[in-house]
This record gives structure tokens, sequence and C-alpha cells, in this order.
DNA sequence: CAAACGATTTTCT
DNA sequence: GAAAATCGTTTGG
């Protein structure tokens, strides 16, 4: 369901590493809907070894490295068998910020730290070995801490860096918070 | 078994 | 604004 993808804004993401919490809110998702959807992983219903954790029930992690670099991180949110997955692509640092700023490599705050797929995963300590864990029962997991998000204020947006997906690049299946400060721009973000 | 590519970010010109 | 970095997964021989 794609609205589970604006559902999740204004949510918060919490990992734990050890005795240490980071938590950021989500200010940015991409829903990726399905077999039908040609920019998903699942596309015309591919299974493979590393899709397969698409295809789990709701609520279970799905990282994957992309350009050998990045970790992106995606939450399940369909029932066993149907490969729904929502991509968390940017997030507002709430709890250990001086931790994400050292997994990060930066000495002063900001957007950058946590807006940006690759980024967020990074900063939050999330790797593809967190990859088929439950967010019910491990140590990542999504808290509503009661933060209300208007209608007025979610945008929804193509998606990004999915160009090849033909005709299915052009569908508002990206949300946002707007006016919010940490969300990607995923085309060049410099400080 | 070998080759190409990507749901991105950073760095250099 | 453009190009490099970098490796697991996927696809082709």
């Amino acid at each position: 369901m794609v609205s589970i993808a604006r559902d999740l804004l204004g949510k918060v993401l919490v990992t734990r590493r050890g005795d240490v919490l980071t938590s950021v809110m989500i200010t940015e998702t991409e829903a990726y809907a399905g077999v039908g959807d040609k920019a998903s992983h699942a596309y015309g219903g591919r299974r493979t070894a590393r899709t397969e954790v698409m295809y789990r029930e709701g609520g279970v992690c799905y990282v994957f490295l992309c350009y050998g670099i990045h970790h992106l991180f995606n939450v399940t949110t369909n029932r066993d068998g149907v490969p729904h997955a929502i991509l968390i692509r940017a997030g507002e640092p709430i709890d250990g910020v001086e931790t994400m700023k050292g997994r990060r490599g930066k000495t002063n705050a900001g957007p950058t730290l946590t807006a940006g797929p690759g980024a967020l995963s990074m900063a939050l300590g999330i790797f593809t070995a967190d990859t088929g864990k439950m967010l019910t029962v491990g140590d990542i997991w999504i808290e509503d801490r009661g933060i209300q998000i208007d209608r007025e204020q979610i945008i929804a947006d193509t998606r990004v860096g999915v160009a090849y997906a033909g005709d299915d690049a052009l569908l508002p299946y990206r949300f946002s918070i707007a006016g919010n400060r940490y969300v990607s721009k995923a085309k060049g973000l410099t400080l």
C-alpha cells in the first residue's frame, strides 16, 4: 500500500547499537509497489536471493547495497508473498546526534547528516547485515511519538534515481514533509 | 566463470 | 556542473 509511505512521515526510526541509541524523525519516503512497479527490484515477480526479503510480511527490514558504497534501508509493508516495500530516504536527527556525526565522519551537524538514503543508513549504523530483521524484535524499530503531519504538509512527488523505470518513474510515490530541511535533494548536495 | 550495472554521495574542475 | 568511487547482485557465455 502506497498510503503507508505517507503514514511513515513523522514517525521515528530508532536503532540501537550496543548501548547507543540513535533516532531520526522520518521526513521522506518512497514506495516500491510490488510486481507491477518497474522501479522495484521485485518487478515482474522476480525473486532472487537478494529480493527474497521483499516478499516477506510487513515489518521486515530490507537493506541492500547500491553503487557498492551505500546501504539503503527499506521496510516491507504487505502480506507474506507480496513484495511491497518503502524506502526511507531521509530523516531529521533526534537522538544520538553526536554518534551520527561520528559515523558520518563529520564534525558539524546539518542536513547532509541524514538527508539521503545512503547517508541516513550510515548515520543510524544500518548495514546489509540488518536485512531480514523484524522491526518488532530487533535493535531497529519505528516508534510513533505522536507527531502529526498535516495533509497539506505532505508533498507527493516522483521518485528519485529511477529514470530507467520508464513510465513508472513518473508515479507520485515519493513523499516528503514540506519545509523540512532534512529532505534529500538527490542532486548535488554539497556543504 | 566473467562482465555489467545500480532506489547514491562525494569530490574535483 | 560533471565524473569518480566501489562491490554485491544479476545476467550472459
